[in-house]
DNA sequence: ATTATTTTGTGAAGGTTTTCACATAAACAA
DNA sequence: TTGTTTATGTGAAAACCTTCACAAAATAAT
């Protein structure tokens, strides 16, 4: 059978998505250690999750199964970028060259990932002109006239949390639809603008609360 | 009537343990904001949820407001704290300090809810032994020795996909049972140990699919 | 004091997500 | 070729989470 992508009309849960990611890094695993085809069973122990779960959120999208067999590793890593939209350069942006900030530049996974980080903006005068990894680094007062010209479509936000709405708000006006925002602040953007927050603190905190409740593990089967 | 922390038995789910780290950081901005008492209906607008949502939150853990007033700024946040486990300090090592380790080293926000790193590991020979922003570098060898020496809580694992494991063998040996891993791999560890993952493409990939897809955004009110 | 207003706390309803269970289909073995 | 095994795809059931709606309790107003 042909793997077919659906028309969808059904919502798909933000949880769902998220698996998506995690089956696309477990199959590229799968796919170096040679495996030609995985099941559902397989698949599911390596993330910690149950077989049906694994077959209904790939479902959704199609049939890329085959009984009796399982799924051809190579072709549906494929399918999966494709759903995800990583089948595909992302131009980036990132705002506030600082600890975080920096740090992402080099983040190997971003660009193994196609997610290129092509402009840096920072509001410091001795950074500003400056070359960091091979870019130079621009002006945070030319966002709303830089991210046009550079073609940007994600902006990663990276400054600090006072800050961040003014920036935003700049990143908005120069049309940018989405936004990954590591600042810890709720940003205000229209509705058609994308926002994801990385809050870093909240699974520390998911940690504290787990050991001072000694909170039941999920079991592992 | 006198807030009562509810010795409860049901299982609390994750959405509300990551709700109540919202509400924890809205409620320091609005003690600062001079804010004596807060209503559902003000907390759930900032950050985008319902007040039915916010209510039974709380309600898991007790009765924390006054009807027809809301709920004391202070006095809340210093219960969600306790509910929390961050009205303590946690001793945190931080094992990989490379890019991302090095900015988590300096992450205000961690600092600020009593999350201290006060030991980091590495496998570099140049790196170890060296003081990086007070600390001193240990050698990653030791890692089961001094972890415990260190009344070390929590681990933060920031080292390459390919290693991680090792690691956090090592680490599982050393008596921890929590850690924080941001290499973008499944940790395998004994039941009574604590996991959280920290990937950081997951959100860009989310905004990926939700810009090829034209997902539908939740309707802001 | 009495009434109107505000806002909590919470069962019940409604909605969403996950798991179950099985018909179906392909592969493999004899 | 036929039977056995494996493993998908999916409605239906179960579990889980969110929202509704309202009694109850406190404040504020007259």
């Amino acid at each position: 059978m042909e793997p077919t992508a659906k028309l969808s009309k059904k919502r798909i849960s933000e949880s769902t998505i998220h698996r998506l990611s995690l089956y696309y890094r477990t199959l590229s695993l799968l796919e170096k250690e040679n495996y030609e085809t995985v099941s559902s069973k397989e698949l599911a122990k390596r993330e910690k999750l149950t077989p049906a779960q694994v077959r209904k959120d790939l479902s959704f999208f199609g049939t890329f199964g085959t009984r009796g067999l399982g799924y051809p590793v190579i072709e549906l890593k494929k399918q999966i970028a494709s759903i995800l939209g990583i089948d595909r350069q992302w131009r980036v942006a990132l705002v506030g060259v600082g600890n975080i900030g920096s740090a992402l530049v080099s983040y190997k996974e971003f660009s193994r990932q196609d997610f290129h980080i092509v402009k840096l903006f920072d509001n410091d005068q001795r950074k500003i002109g400056s070359n960091h990894k091979g870019i130079v680094i621009s002006d945070i007062k030319n966002l709303e006239t830089e991210l046009p010209e550079a073609k940007i479509e994600i902006v990663i936000v990276a400054v600090p949390a006072t800050v961040a709405q003014y920036i935003v708000d700049d990143v908005v006006k120069a049309g940018i639809k989405a936004i990954l925002n590591f600042a810890p602040v709720n940003l205000k953007v229209p509705d058609d603008v994308y926002v994801r927050n990385e809050n870093m603190s909240m699974e520390l905190e998911y940690l504290s609360f787990a050991m001072v409740n000694e909170h039941p593990k999920k079991k592992v089967k």
